[in-house]
DNA sequence: GTCCAATGGCTCGCTGACATACCTTTGGAG
DNA sequence: CTCCAAAGGTATGTCAGCGAGCCATTGGAC
């Protein structure tokens, strides 16, 4: 019965060590901390990640040693993220019942942010927030354009006001942009990724919540359909 | 930042104990495992936690202290959910941030999971368990009913394919759940569900999508605006 | 020039969780 | 009647992760 298999999965998705890695590898692949920028003290982040301070620099150490963080010593030090950042590891196998899985997640809950964002009434920082990263996405580089893109949609997801909902999206992100490091980025899809996301910002700032939303699951179809083609 | 506050979240939401506890009661609450029903043996269900099993007795022994099961040795034995079930622990407070952030989150997923379980084909295992779990919640008692309620949903998540995006519905359903068993259960409310069980599964099996997540909507909407009244 | 606050770097003892093995109970198969 | 498979119950040694404290480095404030 699949219902028990998703009640009974596993408590745990590692050990600490591994969960810590894969949440710092999110911030860093999902541009929240982007090259050159500091991450937050490891005292202060130990506290917010709830784990031990030891734990957390077992971590950043890994990291160091992949290559996407260095660390400085002294007051107005810290760890940084480096620029560029490496290239992602190579193309393993996709199963496809995990690609058909993650699409799904993403399709339901990046789509249910775009309309829940569009039904509020978005104070003036959200809007500026959404807005600055509509342009950012859009001046974005080649290389910087996957981190852009998802800055966008998570400034989506923070405009519902649901922490909840932000974290779902992250997570849903995460898995799909690591499928998307599997395919080529181009141009042209770029262009027309571009177009989309000024619809879909320009339906949740006029407050149209079903436009929105319509405008969020054309969107993301167009990704799905592009790994579905090259990930067979 | 909320955004970072939500990637920076625990990476852990409680000790290993405190986890296991939690996910055997959605399995009860959620009424996956009914009264007078087995939770799987030790050794399987240890496994299936990713837990020891020393870790996964002490959980079951805490929920046998709190009077939710049974167990008893020998072959054919097993630990079982009690019949009548205690009721919930009294009211305390609620954040009406977390009552937000819940109600949000289900919004999104469950809407989600209505449209997605209509635009798939659904196979004959699939469509019988979704009217099973109709009719059962409608001939469901008033003390049986909200579980009932819950495996009608579930099974509509189910219907998506997603194992995630199950998941995501009943770690929603368990939060707006523990917030439901603060406020009464009134019958014409219940009569008035059944008609909006009804018609969100015939759009379901119909296969439209547009008016299975519109029938979604309605319906939750019913219980959000519930709980708002009736929790200040 | 001196000081010092804030940061990363390190160590040690303690506890929770795990893996493994074995014991006890039960009820059907033969 | 005997046996035994499957279930819960128990004990032990090991290790990951934690808390707490201290050290080393740095750059601005004074």
């Amino acid at each position: 019965m699949p219902l028990e298999d998703a009640l009974f999965r596993p408590v745990r998705a590692g050990n600490a060590f591994e969960e810590t890695v894969e949440r710092l590898m999110q911030a860093i692949r999902l541009g929240v901390v982007g090259p050159g920028e500091r991450l937050p003290a490891e005292r202060d982040l130990a506290t917010r990640l709830g784990i031990s301070r030891v734990t957390l620099r077992e971590a950043i150490r890994s990291l160091q040693d992949a290559g996407y963080v260095e660390s400085r010593r002294g007051r107005y030090g810290g760890t940084f993220v480096n620029s560029p950042l490496p290239a992602p590891a190579p193309d393993r196998r996709v199963d496809p019942g995990e690609l058909a899985d993650a699409l799904t997640l993403r399709a339901a809950v990046e789509t249910g942010a775009a309309e829940c964002a569009a039904g509020r009434a978005l104070g003036p920082v959200e809007r500026r927030n959404l807005l600055a990263r509509l342009t950012e996405c859009r001046d974005a580089s080649v290389d910087s354009y996957r981190r852009k893109d998802s800055r966008l949609h998570l400034a989506i997801a923070e405009a519902t006001g649901s922490p909840s909902l932000t974290a779902a999206v992250a997570d849903a992100r995460t898995r799909v942009n690591a499928l998307l490091d599997r395919i080529p980025l181009l141009p042209p899809n770029l262009a027309h990724s571009n177009d989309q996301h000024e619809l879909i910002v320009t339906h949740i700032v006029a407050g149209d919540p079903e436009a929105a939303r319509r405008a969020m699951a054309e969107h993301l179809d167009g990704t799905a359909l592009l790994l579905r083609g090259f990930l067979t």
